[in-house]
DNA sequence: TAACGTTATATCGTATAACGTAATAATAAA
DNA sequence: TTTATTATTACGTTATACGATATAACGTTA
């Protein structure tokens, strides 16, 4: 297995994928990628897609064609905004550390 | 397995320890306890240290006593700095598209 | 328009590394 | 002598990486 060198969270990802607008799976991939320059396979993101879901964080919308919509639950929400609080408490403790602030 | 509903990334975490001062393993976990709360098992500890440790990012200071203390080193250092500043940019977006800036 | 290639969209399977949990051990301290 | 400190090891579970497959839709060109 190739060891990835970059922070990549792919359930983290596609939360605030959806945290912008509802999106569909393809829709979330090319917006991560966009955005961060992540690019992620099939199996992750809908493997992290459906564990989601699971979980009741995101939810599918009704769509007349094949795409799946999917958009953030209140649970998603109170949980990615707990995430990114923590992950900034993370990386400004990380930083005074490392001298850069 | 209990799933944990906080952000836990235990190298990084370590990473961020050592980045502070030169630290054995139990005093990483002391460390990581007291500042975010995150109780990591020996196992998550020692396992993310000697992973660390493989990779070049830290390394074992000599010691008399059974401590083994552990330094980041200048590589370790390189790739904590932009762990760090990855995750903000993620963050950064996240909170952006919370509306919570 | 028919044929063809390409992009869009999703599912599934497998291998492995990270993580969680726990058992064990040994020394130091209270 | 009981508790805290410090580390190792083993095992099971899960997330992720990677890739194969499938089909629909679209665009281009013969």
């Amino acid at each position: 297995m190739v060891k990835k060198n970059r922070f990549s969270e792919p359930s983290l990802l596609i939360l605030i994928s959806l945290a912008e607008k509802n999106r569909h799976g393809y829709a979330i991939m090319e917006d991560i990628e966009k955005n961060y320059d992540i690019k992620l396979g099939p199996g992750t993101l809908y493997g992290a897609i459906s564990r989601l879901e699971k979980e009741g964080y995101i939810s599918v919308i009704e769509s007349e064609d094949r795409k799946k919509p999917y958009k953030l639950t209140d649970e998603g929400q109170i949980y990615l905004t707990d995430q990114i609080k923590e992950l900034q408490k993370v990386t400004s403790i990380g930083l005074k550390r490392l001298g850069l602030v």
